[in-house]
DNA sequence: GATGAATGAGCTTTCATTCAT
DNA sequence: AATGAATGAAAGCTCATTCAT
């Protein structure tokens, strides 16, 4: 019943002045996902923004959601870059300031393009297999975990994909919150403290304690 | 440029009659929303799928996004009953345990009808104001608030705002992200422990500590 | 790779202002048809020479492929209405009135639209199953089967379905071609004889001859 | 109204590279047209099957007709071929005999490329001034003219243009319709013997009659 | 009130054709 | 000569909405 959609772009661009129309297209994109929302959104406002003809856009990229797909992907791309690159920056760093840089990282991350990322968040229907996102958030986790598994022995958790998912998840929605909702928090310096500090006194061994946390009484 | 919605329902529909059909729409919406996905949904398969004919829907809402709109705010109000009932049960109890009831009553809220949730979430452009999901969460907020500030002094946080915000944001995303995304993590009872154990930390004077946190070292 | 059509209508216009418009549609459709060929044809011309806007159209026919079949299945009913009848009427006629009567309801038949029947034949794609006459001439053999089987001691010939076949054919492309390429040989009396003779002499015994014809000499 | 073609050959291609550039995308064109139907068939379609550029295409042929128009006169041009050959070979050869050996080389001329001439036949609108098999078959009907001229003392017709006319018609309407909707009568030599006898009979004057067939009567 | 036929703006997409390189 | 990126008119079709019955 559901139509079937085709994702993939269609050729791939070589010739520097295809190149540039592909860039020129999917910066045109964003700019109208964030001006008229998903929905409103149409192919043909797109082109009309991209200066360029409906043909040479469909060259390009065979419909709509092809067109989106290829906004996510760089998107994400290029939040996943500042993620990875932190990853490995704070490897070998102490578990509170690697916390502290993960939440750092992401309100950078968030910070990119806000408002294209609230479109994408909020109104982007599933495209492909993934949701927008889901690739950032199970790549951070992969990420976490295996800083986890090194630090293991200064953590009070037993599971440690548990783990990692609870604290990307939470720093995402924390930054993300505050991203779209109380962009003054972001000023404020302390909220960074305060997400760090959810995230430490989850995972570490608390002051006086032995590693295996007192399992909380139910 | 962007049209003017009217959101408001058309009539208030007070007879019997009318109440039934409105609900028929509704549920009808709610249906094809989850089937067919924000996108294809249109009004002529709501009416359809209600046994209603078109003319007959448009005497109760003025336009599309009036319908979900009320879906919307029948679906908000629904978790929000759960959580207001469930916030005036736990004010007496001890920070823990009333942690771990929010967690438990997210939980629940999130199962109310998992499948319209998301469509709601991931694909449904923000409707009046507010998107969905926000006003869920600012009261959840302001319940949460009241009660940190009658249990001040168990906690070690300043900004009880913040707090509140901080606990909110977190348990409502690390349900949310557990229903749609590790639907098997629900059924294991530490995910719950984790979650409680998540906030608890956060909001909880250490062990042997005096109730003024000493800030983290950055 | 083909596209699939679904060439049936979408609904069954009961009431009668729409039976009336979609009665209206179909001889929109074979006026444009005539008059721009079937390439030309489009959706969008018929809508607006029928009077009628483009979604009404789509409300009674998925596509344009079910537009001309409709169209298709309109005209050849009234031909095999024409020749059914004719059939019914010379059962039990000898040979060559029979025969020169099946050429007079061809080229009747031929006569009730022949710009129309130009270009479904000449120009429309095969649409379902079967082109557009295939299934006027597979009618007219089973009636002209059923006519020798009758008046089997008549004739000359062993296979009666190849004989219908051939007559039918033979009767079909003369008369076509007439139509469309000599209009002015159906004024002539004498084509009709000689058609008809055509088909006698292929069926009946010659003059003073068994009824077996002698095979030729190959 | 209609759109004036200009369906000649863009240059004469008289060198050899060209000569062999014109071959290679009439041959796609035939390849695309029975692939996808004269409606799917597109120049660019045909271009990327030539592995020509669509620039160079058109450097040969002005518009998509003048590429149709070329196919229908090569493919004629075989058909013709064959025709005409037989007719020199036949022409002292008796009556039956010559009517054997038409149906025989229209059996064999249908033979050449049936899945296009099927797509010609059924979906080509007509090129030009002429619909496709028309110049084929007036040249026949020359030829046979012609040879009904010499042979006018074995006939029993007056009028041999419109004899002409009928034998032809008639024997390529039986061979189209077994190459198109009954193959498997090709296979069956008593096909021939039937289609033979079919003109021959109509042709000739009856066994122990005069020349003059007397008139049928009404 | 209820019905559903009708509307038409506007969307996605194709494809013959041009033209700068 | 050859290339293929670019063009844009125009096609097919959907769907929110209206309104005569």
């Amino acid at each position: 019943m559901a139509k079937k959609l085709n994702v993939t772009p269609r050729k791939q661009a070589l010739q520097s002045r295809s190149r540039e129309t592909v860039d020129v297209i999917l910066e045109a994109t964003a700019r109208i996902l964030v001006k008229e929302g998903y929905d409103r959104t149409s192919t043909n406002k797109i082109a009309q923004a991209a200066g360029v003809s409906i043909g040479s856009l469909y060259q390009y990229f065979p419909n709509k959601e092809a067109l989106v797909a290829a906004v996510i992907t760089k998107h994400t791309d290029a939040m996943m870059e500042l993620i990875r690159s932190t990853a490995l920056r704070v490897a070998q760093l102490p578990l509170e300031a690697s916390a502290r840089e993960l939440v750092r990282v992401m309100i950078e991350a968030h910070g990119i393009a806000p408002k294209l990322h609230r479109v994408l968040t909020e109104q982007t229907p599933r495209v492909g297999k993934t949701a927008y996102m889901e690739k950032v958030d199970d790549e951070a986790i992969r990420l976490v975990r295996a800083y986890l598994e090194i630090h293991r022995d200064e953590l009070c958790v037993d599971d440690l994909d548990l783990a990692a998912f609870i604290a990307v998840t939470t720093v995402e929605a924390l930054t993300h919150a505050a991203v779209l909702r109380q962009p003054d928090l972001l000023a404020q310096p302390h909220f960074v403290d305060e997400v760090t500090s959810v995230v430490f006194r989850y995972l570490s061994v608390p002051d006086g304690k032995s590693r295996k946390r007192t399992r909380l009484s139910a």
